[in-house]
This record gives structure tokens, sequence and C-alpha cells, in this order.
DNA sequence: TAAATTCGTGCAATCGTTTGCATTACATGA
DNA sequence: TCATGTAATGCAAACGATTGCACGAATTTA
């Protein structure tokens, strides 16, 4: 039995209506009669009736889909971010398709090929590392579809955008190592070609300044965000003999990695206290359990998505704003000395 | 300047050909002469063409994009499976459209409901409980598109699968145990409507049965995938002062949390050996490093894949297959007693 | 040299909906 | 009674690409 799939036509021919009419019925249009909804509507369900999005999107030029790109969906953060996003734009019933970068350049430009391809009535993304990749936002821009950025924006497009304070994160988790007494604190830098990671390190910077301890080049680590590279960076500090009293991570990752090597030779946080960022679950059982930043992805995605159905809803008068969350010092066992 | 989208009649127009030479050139079709097709690519790219999938996908039937349904992306292995399943099919041109169902049958029905209405050409998905959603599936094979489940399947909808050996795992994991010279072992059972969690505790079984081990049924603890849960059973197992001499758990999360609870009171793994299941990355830097199961979710997302570009290019002749992987025990220091 | 192929294109229908612009049938007001 | 208004529906043209069929020209075959 080859499924010929009804159509509104067939609906139609059945009624004896024309398919304007079936049309219009389903999809609500104040010009038809109650009466005439209720037979469609049923007719429609007794022949199994699925409507081809495909085709009222071809028509409308709404395909009722959005574009969701992230660095990585097993990254607890982004996982956050597109459920927050899900939550809110299934209510006005947008799918999503999802683009994963793995924060290269040609998987984002993939990203971008799929979505465009795929119609999406808007795009929300997270850039990937900030240097040529603007062009494809451009294009986004230029095809006149909204683009919300997230977590890791791009100023210089001038869109709507949600993204944490990192100042502040890095300010306070670098303050808070202080006031526990920690003099000589080590900071692991993200990659410095993304502003996040510009951004912390800069709270970092603010906060030493701030108490009166001297800023000192050589404490600052190259360290992305990863286990393995924190262990490489906690072992360089062992060998350079000039141990600090902590670390703030830029990364829960490459903190955790520290913590594994450092945990070993010293005590922590009495000898070395750690702050990691980010808030990935594991933070919460590793031991001793590490002070993180929690970055509220949920809420970011949330946002980000009513950013989204804002900017359709007045497509011309749109005035893009930016969002931004305050992060929150969460202060477990890896940093504290005191009390 | 408003962007009236170029079409492949603007490049004809350009051109002095017709829409249908264009669109045969842009696709490479043999009817068409090399020297048209180079000029019909060099004035697309000059005139900054983009296709307009949906158009196609009308016409053709073909979307280009395929659904792949998950419980929820932050679980390591999901996230790993989608990774294996988007390496292959990009190689082919589609585009994922992901859905999550957050493990509850209305977000599942939510998730068909997306995905239909962009037309996938095809569905890769994960069921969640085996009840009442059957008829979701059904309704993918009625719509002629192919299925492919992994991870969870369905064996009475005879599609194709790809899964691990459960079975096999649960064996293998308490065997182990057993060599390790486990008597009292204990079973985290996951929720049994599920048939991977059945399997993991046949095997179990299995396992004592085949070591004359005397099957106990209130060693099997029901506890679901879940950090808090897994302490409040191991709470349960403290109160109940019958001290297993092992856990096995279905999952990785509530071996976790039972492992929390129980490595202040008790010696892990001399009196009491824990193993999980999954491979979560926090296995590995858990304290102690939690023995598991590694289920090659990447492996698994990527024969999925190939099922499905299978399916679709021998459409008629295509046989359905399950594929089952075989499970790895990873021993870690959470079980190991001897030696 | 005529007939038969082959090659490269054009024609026009089609995919399933949406939607601007009639059109019809009444009801209302003057 | 006639113009006017309104409510409900029909007509037919899009949307942008694909594709079966036809056709003229060039090439090969007999």
């Amino acid at each position: 039995m080859k499924k010929s799939k009804t159509t509104i036509r067939d609906i139609a021919g059945a009624l004896s209506v024309t398919s304007s009419t079936v049309s219009r019925a389903l999809n609500n249009h104040p010009a038809i009669s109650d009466d005439t909804k209720q037979l469609v509507t049923a007719m429609a369900r007794q022949m199994n009736y699925k409507p081809n999005r495909l085709a009222a999107a071809l028509r409308s030029g709404k395909s009722m889909n959005i574009g969701v790109i992230v660095p990585m969906v097993e990254r607890s953060i982004f996982a956050a971010i597109i459920r927050g996003i899900e939550e809110v734009v299934a209510q006005s019933g947008y799918g999503i398709i999802m683009c994963q970068t793995y924060d290269e350049l040609r998987y984002e430009k993939r990203a971008f090929d799929t979505l465009f391809r795929s119609q999406v009535d808007g795009v929300i993304a997270s850039a990937t590392r900030s240097s040529g990749n603007i062009e494809l936002y451009k294009s986004v821009i230029e095809e006149d579809i909204p683009l919300i950025l997230f977590d890791r924006s791009i100023d210089e497009l001038g869109v709507s955008s949600v993204v944490v304070d990192d100042f502040k994160g890095g300010y306070e988790a670098t303050r808070h190592l202080i006031e526990q007494g920690c003099r000589k604190i080590v900071h692991f830098a993200g990659d410095l070609d993304i502003k996040i990671y510009q951004e912390r390190l800069k709270g970092y910077k603010a906060a030493l300044a701030e108490e009166g301890i001297k800023f000192e080049a050589h404490r600052v680590i190259n360290c992305p965000s990863d286990i393995e590279r924190g262990r490489k960076a906690a072992e360089q500090i062992i060998l350079d003999n000039d141990i600090p009293d902590a670390i703030f991570s830029s990364s829960d990752f490459a903190a955790l990695g520290a913590l594994q090597v450092l945990k070993s030779k010293f005590k922590i946080p009495e000898d070395i206290a750690i702050v990691g960022f980010a808030n990935e679950p594991f933070t919460s059982f590793v031991e001793p359990a590490m002070t993180t930043v929690n970055q509220h992805g949920r809420d970011m995605g949330r946002l980000a998505a009513k950013a989204f159905l804002d900017c359709v809803a007045n497509r011309k008068g749109y005035v893009p704003r930016q969002i931004v969350l305050q992060p929150e010092l969460i202060v477990r066992a890896s940093s504290k000395k005191l009390n």
C-alpha cells in the first residue's frame, strides 16, 4: 500500500470545497466559519492528514525552524543553553536544527551551509574563535534573518546577544581567592583570541590590582579547556619551582587536570586553592569539590530564544539589545582556606 | 540593498539559457556539457546564488535532512552518538535536526511532529521507555521513510538498529566483580520498562548463576540514572545493615551517588567494590576512578548513520539488520580488590 | 547520402501550500 | 427598492527548484 500522502486538496475534494478554504480553516483564519473549520479539521484527522511544512515554508517564506550553533553539545553549558532555547521556541511552534562547530572554522562554515539550505527563520549561535568567521555571521545578517548570539558574542556585528559577564566572573573568582589569603595566583588563560577568555583574564587582573597585588605575567599560563592541558600546565608549575598558592582557571576542565596532578603533591586547598569556570557537573563531585563560576546556561538559552521571538515579532522596529547575565561564584572545598 | 535572493531563473536569464539547464548544471547532470557547467557555476558564484533547499525538497521529495532523536544531549553517550552520525551523514550532504525527549512521551511526540513537518528523509532515534510510543515509530514506518534505532531499540518494529550488547555488559561487569572475590553483589537496576536495563539485569543474574551464587531479589535495587537516587540507594543499604561487598550499577550516575555516600564509611574497593555503566567522562576522574562499561557511542552513531545511508541507497531491496556492538569493560580502581 | 544515434537544451508540468483579489449570497440601512 | 456592507469562499498565481519528454543539431552508421 503506497502511501499517497493526503494533501489539502484531497480534503478539499472530500468536502467539496477548495484547497484555499481548507488551508485557511486549518490555519484558523478568521474569514472561515466555525462550521467549516470543524468539518475540515475533522476530515483532516480522519484522512490522517499531515501538513507538508516544506510546501508551506516555500510559499510563506517561513520554515518555522531555527538554527542553533554551538561549539559542542557535550559541554554542559551548551546542553543547558539548547534546552533553554528549546523550551521557549517550541511554544511558538519552532523546531531546532542544531549544528556543532567543534571550534573549527570549517565546521562552522558547514553549519551555516546546512542552516541556509534549510531556510531557517533565524540563527542563534555561539561564535567560535573570533577570526575569519565574521563574514559568516554577516552573511546571516544579509539574508535578513534574525541573528542572536550567546555566550560568545561578536560586538562588531551589533546584533542582539546574551552573554555572561565574564569580566565579573574572573574578578569575583580572583577576589575570592585573595580573600582566602592567596597572593601568588596563577591564571590558566583560555584561547585569548576568544573574547570571553580575554575578559576573564581582565577580571583577574582587576582583582589583583584592586588589592594591590602586582600582576606578574609569568603567572598567566596559556591553557585551553581540556583536562590534559590542565595536567600539563600543573606539571610545568611543579617543575618551575615557584609554587603558587592558588590557581584560577578559565575552564573547569583545565582546573580539573591541574587538580588531579597537584593533589598528589600538595594539599588542596591549604597549599594551593583552585577555582574553575563554567560549573560543569563534575565540579561538584570531584575531590575536593571544586569552586567554580555558574554561567546560567538555561537562562541564557531562554533569553536568547526570547530575543529571537521578539525580533520576528517586530521585524522592522526591532532594536538589538545586549543582555549580560551576572555570573555566580559557587564556593566549594577546593578554595576554602579560611573558616 | 534589499536582498532579492537570486534564483536559478536569474542565473538562467543572465546566461540566456533555461532554468532547467541551470538546475542540471548545478546538480552535475551528465547530459549537460562541461562548458555550460563551468559557465553556470561561475555565474552562480558571481551572483552569490544560494540554493533554496525547500523548493528542491518540495519537488524532489528529499529534504536532505535527517532527524535524530535522543533522550538528552548532555548525556555523553548521546553526544558521542550524535557526533558519530554527523560525521557520516555530512559526507553525503545531510543536515541533522536534533530533538530531545527528556525521556518523556510528550516531548517524544513533539519531536516526531517537528521532524515530520520538516519532511526529514529519515529518522535515527533512541526510543524512550517502551510503552505508548510504538505508535509513533510505526507512523514513521508508514510514512515510508527510513527509521534506524540505536541504543534503545524496539524489536517489534523490525527495523534496523545499532545497540550495544547490554546483557553482555551486565554479565561481564558482574563476572569481573565475582572474580575480585565479591559474593554479595547489589545491582542498581534502571527503569525496567526499558529493555536495556532489563538486559543488564539479566546479565547480572547470568553471571551469578554461572558462578553458583544464589540470586537474591532484595539485592536488586530500583535506582534510576541519577546521582541523587544513587545516594539514596546507598543510604538505604547502610541502614539495612546487610552490607554488600560490591555494587554493579546500571548507570554511572547512580554509581557515583553511591560512591559519594559509601566512601565516607567504607573503603572502596576493599570493603565495597563499585562498577558503573556508560563510561561517562567523570568516571575516570572521580576518586577512586570508577570501573565502568564503554558503549562505543561514536561507533554506534557512525553505524546507525551508515545503516541509514544504505537504506536510502537501496530503498526497495533494503533488508533491516540488527547490529550489536560488544561492550568493553573498563576496569579502574573502584573495583580492584585483588593485587 | 539518407537514416539512425547521440548530445545538449528547452518546454512545461509538478511538488503542496499560501494568499491577494475576486465573487457570491445575504443582511442592513436609507 | 437599490446601493452598501459583510461574511464566507473560490480562483489562480505564486514560491523555486526538478524532471519526463520533446526537439534540433551534430555525429556516426549503413
